[in-house]
RNA sequence: CGGGCUGUGGCUCAGCUUGGUAGAGCGCUUCGUUCGGGACGAAGAGGCCGCGGGUUCGAAUCCCGCCAGCCCGACCA
């Protein structure tokens, strides 16, 4: 941008050289960082350079933070439709990526693919009562079918064209699932039926944020459903385990598993399953649910059938889900304040090669080599998938370009100019090290340990993750910690606080309520594992059988 | 749906109180100098100032109406 802004951070190089000459490139960070800014307020132009690719940092202002990654690595932004996002290739990218492999693990638990209406009668909403409740405010209504000329050279939706029944897009598809299940099923022989749907659905939320909640979003929904209860509660367990382990292994996400508690049930289910996520901020984040929907909703749509003992009974059902929210969790759990950095498992691309081009009259050598490297990377695997090779031979200026992947996220930068052609070397630079640390390794070596590579880089997001996570996941044992825990300092601008709290509670929904309402703090969930022995409820004093993990949560 | 605020080039905004038919930074284009580190200089392109009406010789600016969006609450993957 602005020259001064350039000198300045080259300024800082050498103080913090003056200082500290031994240090390497990621211890020397922070110092560079407050060097920097101690340097800028000695500068014409004090406070107008950032220290880092993205400002606010995170510190500073988590949720300006976000919207500012979002932006910075070109993953989506708001459209003219109100509280609907565009999601731009980089984006996109990352969703298709989940998507194959959620559904290599959807396949390999049985299920197929089918696809269900968008419209959703309104009568059909109506058929189960939770249900009804839980979606009625938050629904888009279809009323018309045609337009016609307004008169004024406009377009109003024609008064002769109203429909008899109006149409409701599908907040989800319970229901319309439900009726064609119901016409499906007439014997115990034709379940179970495994389903799932890669589908949009709009809820018309209010108070939109890019990825975290729109009107409309991309999710997959599973709907199952079975002979006997047992069943159907194995496989809600089941596709839990699916996201636990999708989360971890592909996500380098910690969750804690759990059951919902009655207040943050799903509408229509007996039982709700969650994944609960940990985001930089210390919030919780509902990463993936799983509902057990006894014959709730086989009930409400008939879905019957004649038993092996020639009886006639309701169907048991499940339905599970993840969406697009899974996006901006991956940003909030690993981006930095250079902006994203993606798992490899997932990034759009696994390396992207910088050819460096400072004379015309070795360029064609370059982008030769950089051809012929890229050609040998996509040769091997990671994680048994060709390695995604990225090259950016854009005529722009190579810091603009190195930054802009650094924001992106992108897992290996790799830098190939005339001097590396000449020692047979690349300069390889990793997103989960400090920017300027580069290491200049031989090509073949590079090559060789690419995958091993990616694999340690998604390891040590995996790591840093849990670290965070475990830092301030806290056992509490009284009320008065527990208002503590969850209570900023500075209650004009709360700075980053609490976490997740494991504490006692005595199942009433009146204390889950109060707490909701003096500390925005909610049960995420009941958890299955490391919380079982009974206590104390350190709000009523009551019996509690096993402690619950409580957080703000998004 | 309640309370507050804002609509000015692609983006962020200044100008409005004290009317005289538009400005800055970033971005974009071209040329030159640079370029193994988010470069610099010069020259350009781009706006009926949200919409409709009113006051006035004259409205981005004042008045009325409408629409849209943002923030704070209630709701939510």
């Amino acid at each position: 941008m602005s020259g001064s802004r350039w000198s300045s951070w080259s300024g800082a190089w050498r103080f913090s050289a003056n200082f500290s000459p031994g240090f390497s490139a990621i211890g020397c960070l922070p110092i560079l960082r407050g060097a920097n800014s101690f340097a800028a307020r000695f500068s014409r132009k004090p406070m107008s350079q950032p220290q880092t690719a993205i400002s606010p940092r995170r510190d500073e202002d988590f949720p300006e933070w976000y919207q500012q990654v979002v932006r910075a690595a070109d993953l989506a932004e708001n459209s003219d439709v109100r509280g609907c996002m565009v999601i731009k290739p980089w984006g996109y990218g990352l969703w298709e990526n989940m998507q194959r492999i959620l559904d290599g693990m959807f396949k390999a638990t049985g299920h197929k693919n089918a696809y269900f209406p968008l419209f959703i009668p309104l009568s059909y909403l109506a058929k189960e009562a939770q249900h009804v409740e839980g979606f009625a405010k938050e629904c888009a209504v279809v009323t018309h079918h045609r337009l016609e000329a307004d008169g004024r050279g406009g377009l109003r939706p024609a008064p002769s064209a109203e429909l008899t029944e109006p149409l409701v897009v599908r907040p989800t598809s319970e229901t319309i699932i439900g009726a064609t299940y119901a016409k499906w099923v007439q014997s115990y022989r034709d379940l179970p039926i495994l389903i799932n749907q890669w589908a949009n659905v709009v809820r018309w939320e209010m108070r939109p944020r890019l990825f975290l909640r729109t009107a409309e979003f991309l999710w997959q929904e599973g709907h199952t459903a079975h002979e006997t209860e047992r069943e159907a509660r194995e496989e809600t367990t089941r596709m839990l385990e699916v996201y636990e382990k999708f989360a971890r292994e592909h996500l380098a996400l910690p969750v804690y598993t759990g059951e919902k508690s009655e207040a943050e049930r799903f509408p229509g289910a007996v039982q709700t399953l969650c994944i609960e996520a940990m985001v930089q901020d210390r919030k919780a984040i509902q990463a993936g649910t799983s509902h057990f929907l006894g014959q709730n909703f086989a009930k409400a749509s008939g879905i019957q059938f004649l038993s092996r003992t020639n009886t006639q009974e309701f169907a048991w059902t499940t339905s599970w889900g993840v969406s697009t929210r899974l996006i901006g969790t991956v940003i909030m759990a690993h981006g930095d304040d250079d902006g994203v950095v993606l798992p490899p498992r997932i990034a759009p691309a696994h390396i992207v090669l910088l050819p460096v081009t400072p004379k015309p009259e070795t360029r064609e050598a370059v982008l030769a080599a950089v051809e012929a490297l890229a050609a040998e990377l996509r040769a091997r695997t990671y994680a048994g998938e060709p390695i995604r090779v990225e090259i950016d031979q854009r005529d722009i200026g190579g810091g603009t370009k190195n930054w802009e992947w650094i924001k992106k996220g992108v897992p290996i930068r790799v830098e190939l100019g005339p001097r590396d052609l000449e020692k047979g070397s690349v300069a390889v630079a990793r997103r989960d090290r400090a920017p300027k640390d580069k290491a200049f390794l031989a090509t073949a070596e590079f090559v060789e340990g690419a995958a091993e590579m990616l694999q340690s880089i998604q390891d040590g997001l995996l790591a840093r993750a849990t670290a965070l996570r475990d830092a301030h996941t806290v056992v509490l044992d009284s009320k008065e910690a527990f208002y503590a825990f969850f209570t900023a300092k500075n209650s004009e601008r709360p700075e980053i606080h609490g976490g997740f709290a494991l504490a006692h509670w005595n199942g009433s929904r009146e204390v889950e309520e109060q707490i909701k309402a003096d500390l925005k703090v909610t049960i995420r969930c009941i958890p299955f594992q490391g919380a079982d022995e009974p206590g104390t409820c350190i709000f009523t004093g009551q019996p509690s059988r096993q402690r619950v993990l409580f957080a703000k949560s998004y």
